[in-house]
DNA sequence: CTCGCTGTAACCGAAGCTGTTACAGCGAGG
DNA sequence: CCTCGCTGTAACAGCTTCGGTTACAGCGAG
């Protein structure tokens, strides 16, 4: 059970909004993002906080409540969703200092971080080829 | 705790091993290569034997017993390193089969796989592009 | 045969994630 | 101004993963 869902969680939300917009339905419950998903409520809206936190729906409160997107679904590239729900980094340095009487143990940290860093853009970069709009169209071709 | 430093430990052992062997130290135990680590032995041995079972490093046993790597560190890509260590996907699926009544649940996990596979590919060219010596060389300047 | 090191299994504690319950806050509509 | 539905978040349980630790069997050079 202990995966990085997330990403998976808030695309298939945003794609669902984008998809509800398209048919009429200007804006989706909480409970029904997360019918969709098949999750529980809570995780749908702990979700979708982030992406609201990062700009990219938007809620409407009171009677008629719910969430709709806050840009075209074209405009939103997979790595923003990324940065919105992100958790940890992918890779840790050490839990411990290591033995800084050897050598490699000096100078181990900054070499991996900076390979860490590039890794990581190249991950974003891979990510900000796709949007929402495109994950959207092929879901629904993929039948 | 709870990160992967899979890879970081990995990296330093062979790093280790390189720099011992143009030392002239033919072979490490796994208890040297895990005080330069500052990890258990354990936790060395366990990596070290998943650098063996991938071809990376060679153990000699009985008297004089211990580890070298199986090739030239500038022959070793770190995405061969984290092939050998790798541990689950970044990112995972639904946990829980998406609701089919909906059209997105029906077709994006497909659609998503796709996406997941290119951003682990773009992960492993990105690691590709440095090796054991680039690390152990970068280590050593890096004081 | 001895001795040092390898190779694993078993278990612990910490941390993260999902799932669940519970409850305060907000605002449109009556 | 009160009701009602939905949001937002805290708190907790259960599961899994990871590193840390102990323990022990296996192997081979001398």
């Amino acid at each position: 059970m202990a995966a990085n869902s997330r990403l998976t969680i808030a695309v298939h939300a945003l794609a669902w909004l984008a998809l509800a917009h398209r048919r009429g339905r200007d804006v989706l419950t909480s409970d029904e993002v997360a019918a969709s998903i098949n999750v529980n409520p809570v995780i749908a809206r702990r979700s979708l906080g982030d992406l609201r936190r990062a700009g990219l729906v938007a809620v409407r409160h009171g009677t008629g409540a719910g969430w709709h997107l806050a840009r075209p679904p074209a405009e939103i590239p997979l790595s923003d969703v990324h940065e919105a729900v992100e958790g940890p980094p992918i890779f840790a340095l050490h839990h411990t200092e290591p033995n800084l009487d050897c050598p490699v143990g000096r100078g181990i940290r900054p070499a991996l971080s900076d390979v860490y860093a590039g890794a990581e853009q190249a991950l974003h970069r891979e990510l900000a080829r796709t949007s929402i709009a495109d994950v959207l169209h092929r879901s629904l071709e993929a039948r």
